[in-house]
DNA sequence: TCCAAATACTTTGACGTCCAAGTATTTGTT
DNA sequence: AACAAATACTTGGACGTCAAAGTATTTGGA
């Protein structure tokens, strides 16, 4: 069912004939839109043989580089830039694999450790090799437009209050 | 809660840190899963007021397109690369919104039509305004990042398979 | 002509995401 | 010290997406 005709081009040039605004906006949101779908599923069809989906690879990953390999689940949401309710879910099915334990907080009751178990580093190293072997779903894009795409996102990124730039160091 | 820092700049200098492979094309994908979260988020914002998604949105868009403002529903998963069954989940709620009406195929009794009612040319044209007064969540991407975005993602999704190149033609 | 295979859509179920509301605990003020 | 407000997480509900299986109909050979 491959189309002989590319369907966002196709959409600009109807848009454009039904006078609708802000066509180059629209291919740009749909470009985005589009790619992540390619995205997340190869990176999801990777990560499925392991055992994970992206998002919980996610967490293993943040978990792994720390020093302890735990974090308080509200910083995994401020990291991963996901719903706290979506760390909840996330954390329960990696608990239930196995892959993760909760801890309580040494000193703040409040507060709910995740900790990778020794099952769960291991995984996100499998995960780590899978992700790679595909280039996380890029591959079609070469290094300048990798660059290109980083470099734009960016100050889409910066224009969403993502993170606040330190005057001192921008790329 | 916003961060000091980028947080995908740090996710970077972390995977290196770990010795793991393809930092470049993580950079990549994450830029582009975040680029989407943020232009979902916006454009389902614009759109609540109006009482649609983005989803809903491009099925009532893809019908004013048509001569008729109908299309079998198989041909509205084609052009918009989404699963069968979200099409007919789509389709059932725009139809309870009065926004489309499904209707036999005059002559492929398989095969169901959906047509765009006079509430859903009216809708769809508020919601074209609306979409276009946010610029589709793209505020803060510059034309030349669109521009490079867009060519950047055409390479993937023709790596992809979303549609043949005629050899005739191209941008 | 007949029938297996393909096509078109719907249904069901597993997941995932977010919002809003609820519980527990800590913080900041008075 | 007391208590309202903030913080941290969980729960429940509304939606959306996809895969797999089911029903109906059409197509393409034998």
């Amino acid at each position: 069912m491959t189309l002989d005709f590319d369907p966002i081009d196709e959409a600009a040039a109807n848009w454009r004939g039904a006078g609708w605004a802000a066509v180059d906006a629209m291919t740009a949101a749909t470009s985005i839109t589009r790619a992540h779908q390619i995205l997340s599923g190869r990176i999801d069809a990777a990560l499925a043989p392991v055992g994970l989906n992206f998002s919980r690879f996610e967490v293993l990953a943040l978990l792994s580089f720390t020093k302890e390999g735990e974090l308080p689940l509200g910083k995994v949401g401020d990291r991963l830039q996901v719903h706290p309710a979506s760390v909840t879910n996330t954390v329960n099915r990696l608990e239930a694999d196995g892959l993760v334990a909760r801890k309580p907080h040494p000193t703040d009751r409040r507060t709910t450790l995740a900790v990778l178990t020794r099952d769960g580093r291991r995984r996100v190293e499998q995960a780590a090799v899978a992700l790679a072997e595909i280039e996380f779903g890029v591959a079609g894009l070469t290094g300048d437009g990798r660059r290109a795409v980083d470099a734009a996102i960016l100050e889409l990124r910066v224009a969403a209050g993502d993170f606040v730039v330190p005057p001192s160091q921008r790329r």
